[in-house]
RNA sequence: GGAGAGGUGGCCGAGCGGUUGAAGGCGCUGGUCUCGAAAACCAGUAUGGGAUUUAUCUCAUCGUGGGUUCGAAUCCCACCCUCUCCGCCA
Protein backbone atom coordinates (compact mmCIF):
# COMPACT_ATOMS: atom_id res chain seq x y z
CA UNK A 1 0.00 0.00 0.00
CA UNK A 2 0.88 3.10 -1.11
CA UNK A 3 0.89 6.81 1.72
CA UNK A 4 -2.05 8.67 0.90
CA UNK A 5 0.29 11.76 1.58
CA UNK A 6 2.50 10.77 -1.26
CA UNK A 7 -0.57 10.66 -3.24
CA UNK A 8 -2.10 14.10 -1.50
CA UNK A 9 0.82 15.88 -2.54
CA UNK A 10 2.48 14.59 -5.71
CA UNK A 11 -0.71 12.76 -7.56
CA UNK A 12 0.71 13.35 -10.46
CA UNK A 13 3.89 11.04 -9.84
CA UNK A 14 1.93 8.04 -8.46
CA UNK A 15 -0.75 8.13 -11.48
CA UNK A 16 2.04 8.38 -14.15
CA UNK A 17 4.22 5.58 -12.06
CA UNK A 18 1.23 3.74 -11.74
CA UNK A 19 0.49 4.53 -15.98
CA UNK A 20 4.18 2.92 -16.97
CA UNK A 21 3.49 -0.27 -15.79
CA UNK A 22 0.15 -0.23 -18.04
CA UNK A 23 -2.12 0.58 -14.57
CA UNK A 24 -4.35 2.71 -14.86
CA UNK A 25 -5.73 4.22 -10.51
CA UNK A 26 -8.30 6.23 -9.69
CA UNK A 27 -6.24 9.28 -7.91
CA UNK A 28 -9.01 11.54 -8.42
CA UNK A 29 -11.47 9.42 -6.64
CA UNK A 30 -8.99 8.76 -4.29
CA UNK A 31 -8.46 12.46 -3.90
CA UNK A 32 -12.35 13.25 -3.46
CA UNK A 33 -12.77 10.23 -0.94
CA UNK A 34 -9.48 11.41 1.25
CA UNK A 35 -11.04 14.88 1.66
CA UNK A 36 -14.51 13.54 2.76
CA UNK A 37 -12.87 11.72 5.12
CA UNK A 38 -11.64 14.55 6.87
CA UNK A 39 -14.47 16.51 7.03
CA UNK A 40 -16.10 13.79 8.41
CA UNK A 41 -13.56 13.65 10.92
CA UNK A 42 -13.65 17.14 11.71
CA UNK A 43 -17.47 17.08 12.06
CA UNK A 44 -17.57 13.63 14.42
CA UNK A 45 -14.50 14.98 16.62
CA UNK A 46 -16.13 18.08 17.17
CA UNK A 47 -19.45 16.51 18.40
CA UNK A 48 -17.83 13.43 20.75
CA UNK A 49 -15.57 16.42 22.24
CA UNK A 50 -18.73 18.34 23.12
CA UNK A 51 -20.15 15.27 24.04
CA UNK A 52 -17.35 14.51 26.25
CA UNK A 53 -16.99 17.43 27.91
CA UNK A 54 -21.08 17.60 28.78
CA UNK A 55 -20.62 13.89 30.12
CA UNK A 56 -18.10 14.23 32.36
CA UNK A 57 -20.07 18.06 34.03
CA UNK A 58 -22.97 15.60 34.30
CA UNK A 59 -20.74 13.04 36.17
CA UNK A 60 -20.05 15.74 38.39
CA UNK A 61 -23.48 17.15 39.73
CA UNK A 62 -26.83 15.40 40.38
CA UNK A 63 -28.79 17.71 38.21
CA UNK A 64 -29.46 15.81 35.00
CA UNK A 65 -31.70 18.15 33.19
CA UNK A 66 -34.08 16.70 30.91
CA UNK A 67 -33.29 18.93 27.54
CA UNK A 68 -29.59 18.53 28.22
CA UNK A 69 -30.09 14.78 27.94
CA UNK A 70 -32.64 14.85 24.78
CA UNK A 71 -29.98 17.16 22.99
CA UNK A 72 -27.11 14.67 23.83
CA UNK A 73 -29.17 11.79 22.57
CA UNK A 74 -29.26 14.12 19.29
CA UNK A 75 -25.47 14.55 19.17
CA UNK A 76 -25.28 10.69 19.82
CA UNK A 77 -27.64 9.79 16.75
CA UNK A 78 -25.77 12.35 14.68
CA UNK A 79 -22.04 10.51 15.56
CA UNK A 80 -23.25 6.99 14.53
CA UNK A 81 -24.71 8.82 11.19
CA UNK A 82 -21.08 9.95 10.61
CA UNK A 83 -19.87 6.69 11.59
CA UNK A 84 -21.55 5.33 9.27
CA UNK A 85 -20.80 7.73 6.26
CA UNK A 86 -17.31 7.03 6.87
CA UNK A 87 -17.70 3.63 6.87
CA UNK A 88 -18.52 3.37 3.88
CA UNK A 89 -16.33 5.97 2.89
CA UNK A 90 -12.94 4.20 4.24
CA UNK A 91 -13.97 1.70 2.52
CA UNK A 92 -14.15 2.98 -0.76
CA UNK A 93 -10.69 4.87 -0.15
CA UNK A 94 -9.37 1.35 1.05
CA UNK A 95 -10.08 -0.69 -2.28
CA UNK A 96 -8.81 2.41 -4.12
CA UNK A 97 -5.64 2.67 -2.49
CA UNK A 98 -5.12 -0.87 -2.14
CA UNK A 99 -5.27 -0.83 -6.19
CA UNK A 100 -2.54 1.76 -6.28
CA UNK A 101 0.68 -0.45 -7.20
CA UNK A 102 4.18 0.84 -5.83
CA UNK A 103 6.75 2.99 -7.53
CA UNK A 104 9.30 1.61 -9.44
CA UNK A 105 12.27 2.93 -9.59
CA UNK A 106 13.26 5.64 -11.80
CA UNK A 107 16.07 3.76 -13.90
CA UNK A 108 13.84 0.78 -13.93
CA UNK A 109 13.45 0.35 -18.25
CA UNK A 110 9.84 0.99 -19.73
CA UNK A 111 8.29 -2.11 -21.10
CA UNK A 112 5.03 -4.26 -21.36
CA UNK A 113 5.81 -7.38 -20.53
CA UNK A 114 8.70 -9.96 -19.99
CA UNK A 115 9.88 -9.54 -22.99
CA UNK A 116 11.58 -6.15 -22.62
CA UNK A 117 13.45 -7.14 -19.56
CA UNK A 118 17.16 -6.19 -19.59
CA UNK A 119 19.65 -8.76 -19.12
CA UNK A 120 22.43 -7.37 -17.12
CA UNK A 121 24.85 -9.80 -16.91
CA UNK A 122 25.72 -13.60 -18.43
CA UNK A 123 27.85 -15.82 -16.27
CA UNK A 124 29.19 -19.05 -17.46
CA UNK A 125 29.80 -21.02 -20.67
CA UNK A 126 26.94 -22.24 -22.23
CA UNK A 127 27.46 -25.86 -22.73
CA UNK A 128 27.86 -28.06 -26.11
CA UNK A 129 26.83 -31.71 -26.64
CA UNK A 130 28.35 -34.15 -28.90
CA UNK A 131 24.89 -35.47 -28.43
CA UNK A 132 21.09 -34.37 -28.77
CA UNK A 133 20.49 -32.97 -25.11
CA UNK A 134 17.24 -34.32 -23.75
CA UNK A 135 14.39 -32.17 -22.27
CA UNK A 136 14.23 -32.99 -18.12
CA UNK A 137 10.70 -34.39 -18.77
CA UNK A 138 12.07 -37.61 -21.17
CA UNK A 139 15.78 -37.90 -18.80
CA UNK A 140 13.01 -37.96 -16.00
CA UNK A 141 11.60 -40.78 -17.61
CA UNK A 142 13.68 -42.63 -19.08
CA UNK A 143 15.68 -42.71 -15.75
CA UNK A 144 12.85 -43.40 -13.55
CA UNK A 145 13.00 -40.18 -11.25
CA UNK A 146 10.00 -38.60 -12.62
CA UNK A 147 6.49 -40.15 -12.49
CA UNK A 148 4.03 -37.71 -14.21
CA UNK A 149 1.18 -40.17 -14.52
CA UNK A 150 1.72 -41.13 -11.14
CA UNK A 151 1.08 -37.70 -10.13
CA UNK A 152 -1.68 -37.73 -12.39
CA UNK A 153 -3.62 -40.30 -10.89
CA UNK A 154 -3.29 -38.77 -7.20
CA UNK A 155 -4.12 -35.14 -8.35
CA UNK A 156 -4.70 -34.55 -11.67
CA UNK A 157 -2.53 -31.89 -14.46
CA UNK A 158 0.53 -30.51 -12.89
CA UNK A 159 0.82 -32.90 -10.18
CA UNK A 160 3.88 -35.49 -10.04
CA UNK A 161 5.78 -37.88 -7.97
CA UNK A 162 9.63 -37.62 -7.76
CA UNK A 163 10.96 -41.52 -6.93
CA UNK A 164 13.97 -42.78 -5.75
CA UNK A 165 17.27 -40.88 -6.36
CA UNK A 166 15.09 -38.08 -7.80
CA UNK A 167 13.52 -37.58 -4.60
CA UNK A 168 16.42 -37.95 -2.55
CA UNK A 169 18.10 -35.68 -5.36
CA UNK A 170 15.20 -32.51 -4.10
CA UNK A 171 15.58 -32.99 -0.77
CA UNK A 172 19.78 -32.76 -1.00
CA UNK A 173 19.17 -29.43 -3.03
CA UNK A 174 16.99 -28.06 -0.33
CA UNK A 175 19.54 -28.74 2.82
CA UNK A 176 22.61 -27.69 1.17
CA UNK A 177 20.58 -24.39 -0.02
CA UNK A 178 19.52 -24.25 3.77
CA UNK A 179 22.88 -24.91 5.28
CA UNK A 180 24.40 -22.69 2.57
CA UNK A 181 22.48 -19.77 3.27
CA UNK A 182 22.59 -20.11 7.32
CA UNK A 183 26.23 -20.97 7.08
CA UNK A 184 27.63 -18.57 4.71
CA UNK A 185 25.12 -16.20 3.51
CA UNK A 186 24.36 -15.15 7.93
CA UNK A 187 20.49 -15.83 7.09
CA UNK A 188 18.25 -17.38 10.22
CA UNK A 189 16.27 -20.61 9.22
CA UNK A 190 12.25 -21.11 9.78
CA UNK A 191 9.69 -23.63 9.84
CA UNK A 192 6.71 -21.92 8.92
CA UNK A 193 3.37 -23.16 8.47
CA UNK A 194 1.92 -24.36 5.60
CA UNK A 195 -1.93 -22.91 5.61
CA UNK A 196 -2.68 -19.76 7.14
CA UNK A 197 -5.16 -17.33 8.20
CA UNK A 198 -7.38 -15.00 6.07
CA UNK A 199 -5.67 -12.54 8.01
CA UNK A 200 -2.09 -13.43 7.11
CA UNK A 201 -2.33 -13.69 3.37
CA UNK A 202 -4.48 -10.19 3.47
CA UNK A 203 -1.65 -9.16 5.45
CA UNK A 204 1.42 -9.57 2.22
CA UNK A 205 -1.23 -8.38 -0.29
CA UNK A 206 -2.51 -11.61 -1.79
CA UNK A 207 -5.76 -10.68 -1.10
CA UNK A 208 -8.41 -9.81 -1.97
CA UNK A 209 -6.60 -9.02 -5.41
CA UNK A 210 -5.23 -12.15 -5.91
CA UNK A 211 -8.37 -14.61 -4.32
CA UNK A 212 -7.97 -16.98 -6.98
CA UNK A 213 -4.87 -18.37 -7.56
CA UNK A 214 -4.32 -19.83 -4.06
CA UNK A 215 -6.04 -23.15 -2.91
CA UNK A 216 -8.58 -22.97 0.24
CA UNK A 217 -9.89 -24.32 2.93
CA UNK A 218 -13.84 -23.38 3.17
CA UNK A 219 -14.91 -25.07 6.24
CA UNK A 220 -12.14 -22.92 8.38
CA UNK A 221 -11.21 -20.06 6.01
CA UNK A 222 -7.63 -20.86 5.48
CA UNK A 223 -5.27 -20.23 2.78
CA UNK A 224 -2.44 -22.53 1.95
CA UNK A 225 0.67 -20.84 1.44
CA UNK A 226 1.44 -19.01 -2.37
CA UNK A 227 5.03 -18.81 -0.84
CA UNK A 228 6.78 -18.14 2.13
CA UNK A 229 6.90 -14.74 1.67
CA UNK A 230 3.24 -14.77 2.94
CA UNK A 231 3.46 -16.17 6.30
CA UNK A 232 7.00 -14.50 6.53
CA UNK A 233 5.91 -10.95 5.87
CA UNK A 234 3.18 -11.53 8.77
CA UNK A 235 5.97 -12.58 11.33
CA UNK A 236 6.40 -9.08 12.11
CA UNK A 237 2.72 -7.75 11.63
CA UNK A 238 1.89 -5.00 13.78
CA UNK A 239 5.46 -5.13 15.66
CA UNK A 240 7.61 -2.01 16.17
CA UNK A 241 11.01 -3.28 16.16
CA UNK A 242 14.02 -1.65 17.81
CA UNK A 243 16.80 -0.78 15.65
CA UNK A 244 19.46 -3.14 16.72
CA UNK A 245 16.68 -5.80 16.12
CA UNK A 246 17.59 -4.88 12.31
CA UNK A 247 18.47 -6.47 9.66
CA UNK A 248 16.19 -9.55 10.07
CA UNK A 249 17.65 -12.37 7.54
CA UNK A 250 15.32 -15.50 7.28
CA UNK A 251 15.46 -17.92 5.02
CA UNK A 252 13.01 -20.87 5.24
CA UNK A 253 12.27 -23.66 2.62
CA UNK A 254 8.34 -24.49 2.27
CA UNK A 255 6.16 -25.79 -0.26
CA UNK A 256 4.39 -23.24 -2.28
CA UNK A 257 0.68 -23.89 -4.10
CA UNK A 258 -0.47 -22.19 -6.62
CA UNK A 259 -4.11 -23.05 -8.83
CA UNK A 260 -2.10 -21.18 -12.15
CA UNK A 261 -5.36 -20.42 -13.42
CA UNK A 262 -3.84 -17.82 -15.31
CA UNK A 263 -1.67 -20.09 -17.32
CA UNK A 264 -3.59 -22.67 -18.47
CA UNK A 265 -2.29 -24.40 -21.48
CA UNK A 266 0.89 -22.60 -20.76
CA UNK A 267 4.40 -24.71 -19.91
CA UNK A 268 2.45 -27.94 -19.34
CA UNK A 269 5.25 -30.63 -19.86
CA UNK A 270 7.25 -31.36 -17.34
CA UNK A 271 8.08 -29.56 -13.93
CA UNK A 272 8.38 -26.02 -14.72
CA UNK A 273 4.87 -25.08 -13.93
CA UNK A 274 3.04 -26.79 -11.13
CA UNK A 275 0.53 -27.02 -8.88
CA UNK A 276 2.82 -27.96 -5.64
CA UNK A 277 6.24 -27.14 -5.61
CA UNK A 278 9.44 -27.01 -3.07
CA UNK A 279 11.48 -23.16 -2.41
CA UNK A 280 13.67 -21.77 -0.25
CA UNK A 281 12.98 -18.52 0.60
CA UNK A 282 15.52 -15.73 1.35
CA UNK A 283 13.88 -12.41 3.25
CA UNK A 284 15.18 -9.57 4.62
CA UNK A 285 13.57 -6.61 6.81
CA UNK A 286 16.16 -3.79 6.72
CA UNK A 287 16.19 0.60 7.61
CA UNK A 288 14.96 2.17 4.49
CA UNK A 289 18.39 3.50 3.95
CA UNK A 290 19.74 0.15 3.83
CA UNK A 291 17.01 -1.28 0.73
CA UNK A 292 18.63 -0.96 -2.12
CA UNK A 293 22.44 -2.52 -0.80
CA UNK A 294 20.09 -5.41 0.74
CA UNK A 295 18.63 -6.12 -2.87
CA UNK A 296 22.28 -6.23 -4.38
CA UNK A 297 23.47 -8.76 -1.69
CA UNK A 298 19.93 -10.62 -1.92
CA UNK A 299 21.00 -11.11 -5.91
CA UNK A 300 24.65 -12.03 -4.93
CA UNK A 301 23.47 -14.91 -2.85
CA UNK A 302 21.36 -16.41 -5.36
CA UNK A 303 24.34 -16.12 -7.81
CA UNK A 304 26.57 -18.28 -5.07
CA UNK A 305 24.17 -20.72 -5.34
CA UNK A 306 24.12 -20.85 -9.29
CA UNK A 307 28.35 -20.72 -9.34
CA UNK A 308 28.55 -23.13 -6.56
CA UNK A 309 25.82 -25.50 -8.74
CA UNK A 310 28.10 -24.83 -11.81
CA UNK A 311 25.52 -23.65 -14.29
CA UNK A 312 25.57 -20.74 -16.26
CA UNK A 313 23.01 -18.43 -15.33
CA UNK A 314 21.84 -14.59 -16.24
CA UNK A 315 20.70 -11.99 -14.33
CA UNK A 316 17.75 -9.50 -15.89
CA UNK A 317 16.38 -6.19 -14.50
CA UNK A 318 12.62 -6.48 -14.86
CA UNK A 319 10.73 -3.96 -17.07
CA UNK A 320 8.01 -1.36 -15.68
CA UNK A 321 5.21 -4.03 -17.12
CA UNK A 322 6.91 -7.59 -15.92
CA UNK A 323 6.87 -6.19 -12.37
CA UNK A 324 5.12 -7.38 -9.26
CA UNK A 325 2.56 -4.75 -7.59
CA UNK A 326 4.16 -4.21 -4.35
CA UNK A 327 7.83 -4.03 -5.76
CA UNK A 328 9.96 -1.02 -6.86
CA UNK A 329 13.09 -3.09 -8.60
CA UNK A 330 13.28 -7.15 -9.29
CA UNK A 331 15.88 -8.95 -10.76
CA UNK A 332 15.75 -12.75 -12.04
CA UNK A 333 18.17 -15.02 -11.56
CA UNK A 334 17.49 -17.50 -14.54
CA UNK A 335 19.58 -20.81 -15.26
CA UNK A 336 20.64 -22.27 -18.47
CA UNK A 337 18.02 -25.52 -18.97
CA UNK A 338 19.85 -27.38 -22.65
CA UNK A 339 17.35 -29.87 -23.00
CA UNK A 340 14.20 -27.50 -23.48
CA UNK A 341 16.86 -25.09 -24.54
CA UNK A 342 15.73 -21.98 -22.51
CA UNK A 343 16.52 -19.79 -19.46
CA UNK A 344 14.51 -21.05 -16.05
CA UNK A 345 13.69 -18.38 -13.63
CA UNK A 346 14.77 -19.82 -10.62
CA UNK A 347 14.83 -16.66 -8.25
CA UNK A 348 12.96 -12.94 -8.11
CA UNK A 349 14.79 -10.77 -5.97
CA UNK A 350 12.40 -7.91 -5.16
CA UNK A 351 12.79 -4.70 -3.21
CA UNK A 352 9.30 -4.00 -1.62
CA UNK A 353 10.62 -0.85 0.10
CA UNK A 354 7.78 -0.07 2.42
CA UNK A 355 4.71 -1.18 0.59
CA UNK A 356 4.46 -4.38 2.44
CA UNK A 357 5.74 -2.69 6.03
CA UNK A 358 2.79 -0.53 5.57
CA UNK A 359 -0.07 -2.54 5.00
CA UNK A 360 0.90 -5.21 7.77
CA UNK A 361 2.57 -2.21 9.86
CA UNK A 362 5.84 -3.76 10.14
CA UNK A 363 7.59 -0.47 12.20
CA UNK A 364 11.32 -0.03 13.77
CA UNK A 365 11.88 2.48 16.29
CA UNK A 366 15.45 4.60 14.93
CA UNK A 367 16.16 5.75 17.88
CA UNK A 368 14.63 5.29 21.81
CA UNK A 369 12.11 7.52 21.65
CA UNK A 370 11.92 8.42 18.10
CA UNK A 371 8.77 8.33 16.48
CA UNK A 372 8.43 4.16 14.55
CA UNK A 373 8.78 4.37 10.78
CA UNK A 374 7.99 1.74 8.22
CA UNK A 375 10.67 -0.58 7.89
CA UNK A 376 11.93 -2.13 4.32
CA UNK A 377 11.09 -5.64 3.47
CA UNK A 378 13.04 -7.67 0.60
CA UNK A 379 12.27 -11.02 -0.53
CA UNK A 380 14.09 -13.63 -3.16
CA UNK A 381 14.29 -17.22 -4.42
CA UNK A 382 17.03 -18.94 -3.29
CA UNK A 383 16.27 -20.99 -5.48
CA UNK A 384 13.07 -22.12 -6.65
CA UNK A 385 13.71 -26.20 -6.80
CA UNK A 386 11.96 -27.92 -9.42
CA UNK A 387 13.64 -25.53 -11.99
CA UNK A 388 16.84 -25.55 -10.29
CA UNK A 389 16.32 -29.31 -10.47
CA UNK A 390 15.61 -29.26 -14.38
CA UNK A 391 18.39 -27.07 -14.67
CA UNK A 392 21.09 -30.10 -12.73
CA UNK A 393 19.49 -32.31 -14.85
CA UNK A 394 19.55 -31.38 -18.47
CA UNK A 395 23.15 -29.23 -17.82
CA UNK A 396 24.71 -32.44 -15.98
CA UNK A 397 23.03 -35.06 -18.58
CA UNK A 398 25.77 -37.39 -19.79
CA UNK A 399 25.45 -39.30 -23.50
CA UNK A 400 24.49 -42.65 -22.16
CA UNK A 401 21.38 -40.73 -20.23
CA UNK A 402 22.78 -41.10 -16.87
CA UNK A 403 22.93 -37.59 -14.99
CA UNK A 404 26.00 -36.70 -12.84
CA UNK A 405 25.32 -34.93 -9.53
CA UNK A 406 27.22 -31.75 -9.08
CA UNK A 407 30.33 -31.79 -6.79
CA UNK A 408 28.48 -29.64 -3.81
CA UNK A 409 25.48 -31.73 -3.61
CA UNK A 410 27.57 -35.23 -3.42
CA UNK A 411 27.80 -35.03 0.53
CA UNK A 412 24.17 -34.59 0.94
CA UNK A 413 23.11 -37.27 -1.89
CA UNK A 414 25.65 -39.30 -1.09
CA UNK A 415 25.98 -40.63 -4.47
CA UNK A 416 27.21 -39.09 -7.43
CA UNK A 417 25.44 -39.99 -10.48
CA UNK A 418 22.07 -40.87 -11.47
CA UNK A 419 20.99 -43.63 -13.70
C1' G B 1 -14.85 -32.25 20.88
C1' G B 2 -16.44 -31.43 26.56
C1' A B 3 -15.74 -28.54 31.32
C1' G B 4 -13.52 -24.45 33.75
C1' A B 5 -10.34 -19.89 34.06
C1' G B 6 -8.74 -15.72 31.62
C1' G B 7 -7.36 -11.77 27.69
C1' U B 8 -5.65 -4.14 30.49
C1' G B 9 0.46 -0.04 28.35
C1' G B 10 7.50 -2.97 26.55
C1' C B 11 6.48 -6.64 30.84
C1' C B 12 3.84 -7.84 35.63
C1' G B 13 -0.56 -6.15 37.69
C1' A B 14 -4.93 -2.90 39.96
C1' G B 15 -9.54 -1.11 38.40
C1' C B 16 -15.63 -3.73 37.45
C1' G B 17 -20.77 2.82 35.12
C1' G B 18 -18.50 9.21 35.76
C1' U B 19 -11.78 14.10 36.96
C1' U B 20 -8.84 6.26 34.51
C1' G B 21 -5.09 7.03 28.63
C1' A B 22 -5.66 4.14 32.65
C1' A B 23 -3.02 3.12 40.26
C1' G B 24 1.37 0.42 41.80
C1' G B 25 5.75 -2.26 40.43
C1' C B 26 9.52 -3.76 36.84
C1' G B 27 12.05 -2.22 32.59
C1' C B 28 13.87 1.84 29.63
C1' U B 29 15.76 7.21 28.92
C1' G B 30 17.71 11.68 31.12
C1' G B 31 19.43 14.05 35.66
C1' U B 32 21.50 14.43 40.92
C1' C B 33 25.23 11.84 43.74
C1' U B 34 30.23 9.10 42.56
C1' C B 35 37.10 8.80 40.55
C1' G B 36 33.72 5.28 38.06
C1' A B 37 29.83 1.82 38.72
C1' A B 38 25.94 0.09 41.84
C1' A B 39 22.34 1.78 45.25
C1' A B 40 19.26 5.83 46.44
C1' C B 41 16.54 10.04 44.90
C1' C B 42 14.17 13.33 40.98
C1' A B 43 11.99 13.69 36.15
C1' G B 44 10.30 11.51 31.71
C1' U B 45 8.51 7.14 29.15
C1' A B 46 1.98 4.15 24.27
C1' U B 47 0.05 4.09 19.20
C1' G B 48 -2.75 6.07 15.42
C1' G B 49 -6.09 9.90 13.13
C1' G B 50 -7.66 15.17 12.50
C1' A B 51 -6.83 20.62 13.06
C1' U B 52 -2.96 24.07 13.56
C1' U B 53 -0.48 30.71 14.01
C1' U B 54 3.95 23.83 15.11
C1' A B 55 3.11 26.92 21.16
C1' U B 56 -0.71 23.60 21.17
C1' C B 57 -5.87 21.76 20.75
C1' U B 58 -8.83 17.52 19.77
C1' C B 59 -10.60 12.40 18.69
C1' A B 60 -9.92 7.12 18.94
C1' U B 61 -7.74 2.78 21.13
C1' C B 62 -8.06 -1.75 27.88
C1' G B 63 -8.64 -9.29 22.50
C1' U B 64 -12.29 -8.11 17.97
C1' G B 65 -17.10 -6.51 16.38
C1' G B 66 -21.95 -4.95 17.82
C1' G B 67 -25.53 -3.19 21.72
C1' U B 68 -27.39 -0.45 26.30
C1' U B 69 -26.35 4.71 28.37
C1' C B 70 -25.87 11.75 28.63
C1' G B 71 -21.33 8.80 29.73
C1' A B 72 -18.39 1.94 29.05
C1' A B 73 -11.80 -0.91 30.49
C1' U B 74 -16.17 -1.48 33.73
C1' C B 75 -23.06 -3.83 31.98
C1' C B 76 -25.28 -7.09 27.68
C1' C B 77 -24.63 -10.13 22.99
C1' A B 78 -21.57 -12.53 19.29
C1' C B 79 -16.89 -13.97 17.72
C1' C B 80 -11.44 -14.79 18.23
C1' C B 81 -7.37 -16.24 21.14
C1' U B 82 -4.58 -18.22 25.52
C1' C B 83 -4.21 -21.43 29.82
C1' U B 84 -5.84 -25.85 32.98
C1' C B 85 -8.36 -30.58 33.22
C1' C B 86 -10.93 -34.59 30.40
C1' G B 87 -11.39 -37.09 25.58
C1' C B 88 -8.79 -38.23 20.98
C1' C B 89 -4.16 -38.64 18.51
C1' A B 90 1.26 -38.45 14.85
Amino acid sequence: MISIDLIREQPDVVRDAALRRGDDIQVDRILELDSRRRELIAEGDELRARRNQVSKALGETKEKPPEVLAEMRQVGARIKELEAEARTNDGELQALLLAVPNIPDADVPAGKDDSENVVIRTVGELPSFDFEPLPHWELGENLGIIDFTAGVKLSGSRFYVLKGKGATLQRALISWLLNLHTREHGYEELYLPYIVSRETVTGSGQLPKFADTMYHDDEDDMWLVPTAEVPITNMHGGDILSADQLPLNYVAQTPCFRREKAAAGRDTRGIKRVHQFEKVEMYKFVEPSESPAALDQLVADAEDVCSQLGIPYQVKLQCTGDMGFSVVRTYDVELWAPGCGEWLEVSSCSNCTDFQARRANIRYRPEVGARPRFVHTLNGSGLGIPRTMIAILEHYQQADGSVMVPEVLRPCTGFDRIG
